[in-house]
RNA sequence: AGGCGCGUAGCUCAGGGGUUAGAGCACCACGUUGACAUCGUGGGGGUCGGCGGUUCAAAUCCGCCCGCGCCUACCA
């Protein structure tokens, strides 16, 4: 406490001015201390079977990247933690770091400006480990200045030996139950990262003009017929892909086509000979190929003709599988086109940019320009379409063959489907985008990723007969280019093999974060004998309470934790699933770093607190992204300063007072307010039991703002003046109203609020409480039991309290407009109020009269009708009111 | 193209069959009061995107349309 902020007042142990920067710093490190948000495998909670277990998401570590919406998504998280934490439930709430896999890669390459290829693995790995570890610093940092209420001992993070272990275990237990298998398909493939990809991985682009070019396919003339047309024309956006052709497609009713079931047609450049400078050859080096039928070709679409060549898109695929076609391969894992004999063409890449604005690869101009020279093209058009873009690094995805893990899922979709609708989703609509996620699989999950930082497959194969040969449970975690195979192939027994040198995709880690926290995040590293190691899913911790993510990921994040935990435990891996927006800036847009639009949290919590930062996030709806306005946390910060002030004051009157010497008489006022504040609990429990954090904190401020401090205070304040018209009685029931109702206000915004409230708890309330008074706010009981009972100001008020208590209202606020409109301040007391009319329409007067009189500083009321005076309607009663100011004090003349 | 969400005061948003549709910010007027000027009191401001339907009653439910956002699919 400064000097400045002494003052005279008996409120002298709450300094005059709310200092979060004093006072925030002081409880992040207390609750630390008091273990407040410790958790207790053997409290009596836990032991009663009420433990609440959090997961949330592990943040990539590319901290450079933080903004005001990862700060928005776990406050929101947490406020829910808090009020579990008040309910009486034992708090499992670890947190956990993601440093694994290609996001962690990307994010050294572009930092360090270094590509996979041109640095040892082991240096960059030793890059990616050192980001890692600064950017979990930089995270805990601001997570414990934001005040969330995480066990620190237990943490995580995706590269860890016991998350390797976890995954590797996962793989193992995977291929024990057949769900993996070993496939050389064709798959989604990224040229700039050379590696595979999943479904989840890409995304679609936004919409560009990606020409359309026309491509003629001359008939071979030896499959030629007396009336078949001498060629078929094509369309297409990938003309580099024309050598790759390996039929033309059309309807199987397009009569157009329908008798030309033998006829083969020559690709295009496929005669060219490099060692003659492209000149052409026989004609007999072009390579031929059939007219397939199939159901999916639109007759509509272009000269009804279509382009199946390996691969350009999963459509490509279908064909190829279903007709059994050809494999003509000329994409290299870079993404550069293979054609020896076409050299303007050979190793020009697909996607790096021509110069200019428009999407146009190198390939394809080398392939327009071949085509066009030898009279094969027959018109460009603007078309516009989408490409399928790595979402890590917005290069179109290309597809390859190569051999790779995949988790079977396309058999599952029945019992994912089924696990959806188990789910509960907070909000609702979200299960939407998961069940269409679900549907629209079209492939199995590849887990194969050709990148050197992530989970190593603990697998080798056989020299001499390619088998897998798989590492045994004890012997996780292992990389198997470290530690040779200590085993013969089951196979055929050779005992000469070879690591496989591909990583897991950092999904297979994620994926596991539930049994990870149930499992091993126990585990301190640095005392690894503090707490017990356990093998199997603590069932108390798993299934956990509740999963808290952003809607973006549900197909990624929270698709693959569900299939994981569908196949490694039957089960959901959470009872509860809360679904959390973006945040946005000013105009709307997703914050970003990529965009420049971000706000830095720090900055925020520094210039106006954590709890401000709070109250800003708590003013999302369920599942809907938010804003970011500035005004809207200065808004929080008014609400600390008004908790504050009201604090102040209720503390003024309860000074050196020991509840219940003297039995109290509550007054209209009191009653009226109690109810109030008991229907405030219920709103803002049922709130937070829905994971509405908003509805419960506007129930709170609604009550807290309009009825508490505009209504109630201003009432109460005349009750403690010298020469008060109450008695004793009354007097003690403002003090117990002040009291119990300060305790409750600071409890209802505890969970959003949490500095401020402890503040105050610990400075005002606590001492009332006696020995039973907890340590800390956080963990009193909410003010309403779980059975219902709300536990502050006994039984509920009466209808007639509540009635009364609006007449109340009205009455005040019929004189405060009195005062307006005859410009008397707020401050200068009243001679008397008139009033007429039949006064038996205010219902309860009687009642609260003195309460009136003392909330609007009036010494009096009688029904006279004075001639002049202006009269104002009470509500809608008809009855009406005119006031007299006391006279002026004359103002002290110079 | 399909799905989901959104469209409410100048701005940002609540509300989601039942009095006269709300809050914060902004704006106007008044007022410095023994908690608070980081304030209080009073006030102005809305055809609830449009059209149609159901109903005693629609911002709310239904249908169609328009605009925006997101998710998914895609014209080869």
């Amino acid at each position: 406490m400064t000097d400045a902020n002494k003052t005279n007042n008996p409120a002298e142990s709450l300094p005059k001015n709310y200092e979060h920067q004093e006072v925030e710093p002081r409880w992040v490190k207390a609750w630390e201390e008091l273990g407040v948000h410790r958790y207790r495998p053997d409290s009596a909670a836990a032991k009663a079977g009420k433990t609440y277990a959090i997961d949330t998401p592990p943040p990539y570590v590319s901290a450079a990247h933080l903004h005001t919406g990862h700060a928005m998504s776990y406050s929101q998280a947490e406020f829910v933690v808090r009020f579990k934490r008040m309910r009486g439930y034992e708090i499992y709430y670890p947190m956990g770091f993601d440093d694994n896999g290609l996001p962690t890669e990307r994010y050294v390459e572009q930092k360090y400006k270094i590509q996979k290829g041109k640095i040892t693995r082991k240096d960059f790995v030793d890059l990616c480990l050192k980001e890692t570890r600064e950017g979990a610093a930089v995270y805990e940092q601001l997570w414990r200045a934001l005040g969330l209420s995480v066990d620190w001992r237990m943490t995580y993070s995706t590269i860890q030996p016991r998350a390797v272990h976890n995954s590797q275990q996962s793989f193992l237990d995977l291929v024990a139950k057949g769900r993996m298998e070993r496939r050389e398909d064709p798959i989604l493939w990224c040229p700039a990262c050379a590696t595979s990809l999943a479904q989840a991985d890409v995304e679609s682009g936004d919409e560009q003009n990606r020409p359309m070019h026309a491509v003629r396919f001359d008939v071979d003339p030896s499959t030629a017929t007396a009336d078949s047309p001498q060629s078929g024309k094509i369309e297409t956006t990938r003309p580099e892909l024309v050598p790759a052709c390996v039929a033309l497609a059309c309807h199987p009713s397009d009569k157009r086509f329908a008798q030309l079931k033998t006829i083969r047609f020559r690709v295009p450049l496929t005669n060219l000979r490099a060692n003659e400078a492209g000149e052409a050859g026989d004609p007999g080096d072009f390579r031929t190929i059939p007219l397939v039928f199939d159901e999916t070709v639109d007759p509509e679409f272009g000269t009804g003709l279509m382009m199946v060549c390996t691969f350009g898109d999963p459509e490509d695929i279908a064909k190829w599988r279903k007709h059994q076609l050809e494999t003509v391969l000329i994409l290299d894992p870079q993404g550069r086109i293979v054609t020896p004999n076409l050299p303007t063409l050979h190793n020009k890449r697909v996607h790096v940019q021509a110069k200019g604005s428009q999407l146009y690869s190198e390939a394809r101009l080398a392939a327009v320009e071949l085509l066009r020279e030898h009279a094969y093209l027959e018109g460009i058009a603007d078309n516009v379409s989408r490409a399928s873009l790595h979402e890590r690094c917005s290069t179109p995805v290309e597809i390859q063959v190569a051999p790779q893990w995949f988790i079977r899922l396309l058999d599952l979709k029945e019992p994912l489907l089924a696990r959806g609708r188990e789910l509960n989703w907070y909000p609702e609509f979200m299960r939407e985008r998961y069940e269409q996620w679900v549907e629209n699989l079209r492939w199995d999950w590849n887990i194969s990723r050709q990148r050197f930082y992530g989970v190593p497959f603990p697998v080798w194969f056989c020299n001499g007969c390619d088998e897998p040969i798989f590492a045994d449970l004890d012997q996780l975690p292992i990389d198997p280019t470290m530690t040779a195979c200590s085993k013969a192939c089951p196979k055929c027994g050779s005992r000469d093999s070879r690591p496989e040198p591909d990583v897991m995709d950092t999904w297979m880690t994620s994926s596991l974060t539930p049994l990870i926290n149930s499992n091993w995040a126990m585990w301190n590293d640095k005392d690894p004998e503090s707490l017990p190691i356990q093998d199997q899913p603590r069932p108390e911790i798993y299934p956990a309470g509740v999963r808290v993510q952003a809607h973006e990921i549900i197909r990624t994040w929270l698709f693959y934790t569900v299939a994981k935990g569908h196949l490694h435990t039957e089960s959901l891996p959470w009872k509860d699933v809360m679904i959390s927006g973006w945040g946005l800036d000013r105009q709307g847009k997703k914050m970003s770093k990529r965009a420049g639009n971000f706000v830095d949290p720090a900055e925020v919590i520094g210039k106006y607190g954590a709890d401000s930062l709070r109250y800003w996030s708590a003013g999302a709806t369920l599942g809907n992204d938010l804003r970011y306005l500035e005004e809207d946390v200065k808004g929080g910060r008014r609400l600390l300063t008004k908790l504050w002030n009201s604090t102040r004051f209720a503390l003024m009157y309860l000074a050196d007072w020991q509840p219940g010497q003297v039995a109290e008489t509550p007054t209209a006022a009191d009653l009226w307010v109690r109810g109030k504040l008991q229907q405030c609990v219920a709103d803002a429990t049922t709130g937070f039991e829905h994971y509405e954090y908003n509805r419960s904190l506007r129930a709170s401020e609604l009550f807290f703002w309009g009825d508490w401090c505009d209504n109630y205070l201003e009432i109460v304040k005349d009750r403690f003046k010298d020469g008060t018209r109450f008695g004793a009685g009354e007097v003690e029931a403002g003090r117990q109203t002040l009291l119990w109702g300060t305790w409750t206000l600071l409890r209802l915004f505890a969970p959003i609020l949490p500095f401020i409230t402890e503040e105050l708890y610990n400075r005002t309330i606590k001492g009332f409480l006696g020995d039973k008074a907890p340590a800390s706010l956080h963990i009193a009981p909410w003010p309403q039991s779980e059975s219902g009972e709300i536990d502050v100001f006994g039984a509920p008020a009466t209808a007639e309290a509540m009635t009364n208590g609006q007449t109340l209202l009205d009455l005040i606020a019929a004189v405060r407009a009195a005062r307006t409109a005859g410009k008397i301040g707020g401050g200068r007391p009243l001679q008397v109020i008139h009033v007429r009319g039949d006064i038996n329409n205010l219902k309860g007067f009687s009642a609260v009269q003195l309460d009136w009189l003392a909330g609007s500083r009036a010494e009096g009321f009688d029904q006279q009708q004075p001639e002049g005076a202006e009269w104002l309607m009470i509500g809608a009663s008809g009855v009406e009111l005119a006031i007299v100011p006391a006279p002026q004090e004359p103002a002290p003349q110079a």
